[in-house]
DNA sequence: GTAGGGTTAG
């Protein structure tokens, strides 16, 4: 009966290890207690792995506490179960216990321990365990030897990432793969290639880590050449080529070998998708985006943190902030990214007070906001003209967040001060920037004087401009403008005179571009390239006439 | 048990 008790157990561990419900790992703990072998380390390291597997902590801890004597396996399996279940902190605490409680430590307790140090980025503590590592016999353990150079790559000690790996007797292609992604992570394209071409037998991975090193380099060619010399390519190597060329903001290449991969075979997975989908909010085409949301679903892929901020992005960039919206609701997990992705949305499509409701909503759900968020934040107070609220927002981000403004946040809130004519307070607020102004503050500056014909703040503003874009003509034909409005022709003929000295090139324009039934059409001011631009004037032109009998003047007198 | 690819903003 014992025995049979015993067998049935070793059976279930093997199969509860694999796939299990949280309601099956439970009746098996009720097992255990039944049959009296909850002090089993066998059963309980099987156990304990099965919880941690289903990121279940708080079972794990419990079995462990149960035991009187936990050998090695017990502590590993719980220090690696504290270290997926995102608790770094209580997996070093549990290693520290495990020395304490005098149980020598085996080849398997390092890896959790050392990544727990590296996600909390304790350069010492790593370095502690680094010499027990050695103290316990494991100096010429190959992957532990792997995971250290990883160590101190990732916490940027590339100098002694270096060392560990030039003093490794033997290396696989682990070790060449890792050692190639520290140069790669300090930016050190020439160090990862010297490795890469040192390297015996390249394996895909390290071929895709040169690659995304390529990529991160913006070298698209040395990426394209590498990729295509490879004899073979994962998902991976697909992926890596489709961020090369999103990075390079190539996001038709991006889609296009995309369908490449997807006809030699490849299966694009998670990654793949939220780089794609990415690809397609960047473009602006909701067919294909559309098309992207429904491969995942046909594939039975899990909407990720990952793929859902994607979609929301792309969704709103396309203009569909309801099934933006639809996407965002429907997740059970949120990130930073997710939230900031649809205040981001909401923000860009014009509903500002939405957007903050939301903002108030993420900080209820004790998310921690980041300096990147409160950009749209102020972006949607500077759409909506709320200047008391954005004024609010931008001191409760230092005041309760402690996050201080970079360039990006003053752009915002000088953009905001200027569009409802509060040119003096923008110009308080720029002399308090705790660095330099840069031409996006002052340009910022430049369209609330244009809007509300402040001649004598603008004349400042295109100054500091002339200074730091001498060749961009814009901004000398703005203020032309205004000087002509106003009459001041002298002026005009002045500024007129500076162009032609300085020979500022004009500016090439600006365009945008829209799908509509997976067509895109693209525009630029006043072109008539469009083969039916004249019937979008005449659109436009009636539009205008609605407005005017609306009361809403059009603001034409940029057009000279 | 160790390596390689991802999402927002600019």
């Amino acid at each position: 009966m014992q025995w049979n008790a015993e067998l049935a157990l070793t059976h279930a561990a093997h199969h509860l290890k694999r796939c299990s419900t949280p309601n099956q790992l439970q009746s098996w703990y009720a097992l255990l207690l039944k049959t009296n072998t909850t002090q089993d380390c066998f059963l309980i390291n099987q156990y304990i792995t099965a919880c941690s597997n289903h990121r279940i902590i708080d079972t794990a801890i419990f079995a462990f506490s149960q035991i009187v004597n936990p050998n090695a396996f017990v502590y590993n399996a719980l220090i690696g179960a504290f270290l997926t279940c995102f608790r770094p902190l209580q997996a070093l605490r549990h290693y520290t216990l495990m020395l304490r409680s005098a149980v020598p430590p085996t080849s398997y307790t390092f890896p959790p321990v050392i990544k727990s140090c590296k996600v909390l980025q304790f350069p010492g503590v790593g370095q502690c365990v680094h010499a027990q590592v050695l103290r316990n016999g494991f100096g010429s353990h190959l992957h532990l030897q792997t995971t250290m150079v990883d160590f101190y790559s990732s916490l940027g000690m590339r100098a002694e990432a270096r060392k560990l790996f030039d003093e490794m007797p033997d290396r696989d292609g682990f070790a060449w793969s890792t050692m190639i992604s520290t140069h790669v992570r300090a930016g050190d394209f020439d160090s990862a290639r010297r490795v890469f071409d040192e390297m015996p037998h390249k394996n895909t991975a390290a071929s895709n880590t040169m690659i995304h090193g390529y990529a991160e380099a913006g070298d698209v060619n040395s990426a394209e050449a590498l990729f295509n010399a490879m004899l073979e390519r994962d998902v991976i190597s697909w992926t890596t080529m489709i961020y090369c060329y999103c990075k390079q903001e190539m996001y038709l290449q991006a889609l296009e070998i995309f369908e490449e991969m997807k006809s030699t075979g490849t299966t694009p997975d998670n990654t793949t998708m939220a780089t794609v989908i990415s690809a397609c909010a960047h473009l602006g085409t909701l067919g294909k985006g559309k098309e992207m949301h429904m491969y995942i679903m046909q594939a039975e892929l899990d909407i990720d943190v990952y793929i859902a901020s994607a979609l929301i992005d792309m969704y709103a960039k396309c203009g569909v902030m309801e099934r933006a919206l639809v996407v965002f609701f429907k997740l059970q997990e949120k990130n930073l990214f997710c939230w900031s992705s649809v205040i981001d949305g909401l923000a860009y499509n014009g509903y500002a007070e939405e957007a903050l409701a939301m903002f108030d909503k993420m900080e209820k759900e004790k998310i921690e906001p980041t300096h990147v968020i409160f950009l749209s934040v102020l972006a949607a107070c500077a759409h909506a003209g709320l200047v008391e609220e954005g004024k609010r927002r931008f001191s409760i981000m230092t005041s309760r967040y402690g996050i201080l403004p970079e360039i990006e946040h003053y752009g915002c809130m000088v953009d905001l001060l200027s569009r409802v004519g509060l040119l003096e307070e923008a110009q308080v607020l720029i002399s308090s920037m705790r660095m330099q102004p840069n031409s996006v503050i002052w340009g910022a500056l430049l369209g609330g004087c244009k809007l509300h014909k402040n001649l004598e703040i603008a004349q400042i503003a295109v100054d500091r401009l002339m200074i730091l874009e001498p060749d961009n003509s814009g901004y000398y034909t703005l203020l032309v403008n205004m000087f002509g409005e106003a009459n001041r022709w002298n002026e005009v003929a002045r500024i007129r005179g500076i162009i032609k000295e300085r020979r500022v090139e004009k500016a090439l324009p600006g365009s945008s571009w829209i799908e509509v039934r997976k067509k895109m059409h693209q525009f630029a001011a006043s072109d008539n390239y469009h083969p039916s631009s004249k019937q979008i004037y005449q659109i436009l032109d009636m539009l205008d006439s609605q407005l005017k009998v609306l009361g809403h003047a059009a603001q034409l007198d940029l057009v000279v």
